[in-house]
DNA sequence: AGATTGTATATTGGATCCGATGTTTCTATG
DNA sequence: CATAGAAACATCGGATCCAATATACAATCT
């Protein structure tokens, strides 16, 4: 498997990680959240670790991201980095200037506006298409994640099992076109999110309104789950918003 | 402006375009479509044009894209167009396979009922929110665009004008996330609708419909004008799906 | 002193070269 | 004559080198 890629990429997996090359503020990223079997390229792995940082908040808004700083921390050349680079930016994840380099994009107050608005219409949707075809074994996946929420202490993988819990009843949907945009979508705010989770106590809200979302699932209602998830989302939405607005100004 | 290029990219189009250097099949593409003021690399051109190439089907299904080839053609090197070709996969508009190249990416029927469903709720929306932001100037450019269907013989422009009619209004919206996502899916399916209203007289249906929208607008029937959206894309989406069940198999 | 210009450094985008691997063709052998 | 193996060819991903440009800072002029 690790020898598809080249050696130069895979070793830090198995060997030391080269932690003295890597700039301040980096060491947080951790390669072995990427999966480098599905790689094909190192161009994928530095897009999909670069990725995790940005979504996870590893790398702060407005941050630097150099070239040649992350050609070094991933053992490899340019090439890869720029593909990689270039790949997020289309994903609206960073903005690049010529010569001046790329820095982890921003969003506007009425840009996450937006998001979640839309983000409430998809997954409402999908969740509607979902539960006719929602079977057991789903079900149970859901429940397990739903529950992992008040077992899990360490705030850091609320992200991770927010995501999870959603993604186990979309799945049922089988709308893989639906999926990427709502994965899309995530990517762009998903970051702010775990902040203001960590910060506030959004969490218990979560919980419920997740239990009740499973809940309408289990007894087979799709528009209640649909409803339910539509309010789920621009809650959350709005409380971001007067979060940030409380952090910083209206204008960013 | 030009400046801001390299040289050897830029100059194709105020010198002699090197057509003989371009394989088979490749003619029909045509640089001066790509609004070179607008891209900050010789990348962004490549992408630009290949992205157009592949929408509006001058790049067949199935079609074979060499990097060197196409660097040939852009008269620069390979990395810009691996660059290119990256963002295109991103896209879903190609498939790459390490050693063997790029395919302009085909979709099966499913994912083309897929996206026409997704297509027909976002457009929708969009409209609904258009509708009351719209002004006499946006109409009369509505307006314009809607007629331009009937003077136009020319089937090539159909899916322009197709698109222009319909961000003339949803432009209105104010809501650039969800035109950004329009965009891309409505870059998945073109080809296919263009060919189908080529082969077929659907162009007819596609005109009544879009003067009922636009009708719809100019009275400020928000709901009206969403519901007309959604029937008129979904069926188009069936059209779609029965000519091509009629030219190839079920499956695909 | 403040503004302006010139130079050194940093950083990006592109060209060329190289190694790895898939594909095709040709030859040798049963 | 058919088939298996080898060799030539094609193609891609990555490394290194080079050119263009932005920024910072020092030197110079008013």
């Amino acid at each position: 498997m690790l020898g598809m890629l080249p050696r130069a990429v895979a070793a830090p997996i198995t060997e030391a990680w080269p932690f003295a090359a890597i700039p301040q503020g980096w060491t947080a990223m951790k390669l072995e959240t990427v999966d480098i079997r599905q790689a094909a390229s190192a161009a994928d792995i530095v897009y999909e670790a670069l990725r995790k940082a940005i979504i996870e908040g590893d790398l702060a808004e407005g941050e630097n991201l150099r070239q040649d700083q992350i050609a070094l921390m991933f053992n490899t050349s340019r090439i890869p980095v720029r593909e990689a680079l270039s790949r997020l930016e289309q994903n609206g994840l960073i903005t690049t200037q010529r010569y001046k380099g790329a820095v982890v994009a921003g969003l506007s107050i009425e840009e996450i506006e937006e998001i979640f608005e839309f983000r409430a219409l998809i997954e409402a949707e999908v969740i509607r298409l979902a539960v006719p075809k929602l079977t057991g074994k789903t079900l149970d996946a859901a429940r397990r994640h739903c529950q992992a929420f008040d077992s899990e202490a360490n705030s850091a993988m609320w992200g991770e099992i927010n995501r999870n819990f959603h993604y186990s009843l979309y799945e049922a949907a089988r709308r893989p076109y639906y999926l990427q945009i709502v994965r899309a979508s995530l990517d762009r705010i998903d970051r702010y999110l775990r902040a203001q989770l960590t910060l506030t106590n959004g969490m218990s809200r979560a919980r419920r309104e997740h239990k009740g979302i499973l809940d309408a699932c289990i007894a087979g209602d799709a528009d209640k789950a649909a409803e339910l998830t539509r309010d789920h989302i621009l809650g959350a939405g709005r409380a971001l918003v007067t979060f940030l607005e409380e952090t910083r100004g209206r204008n960013d």
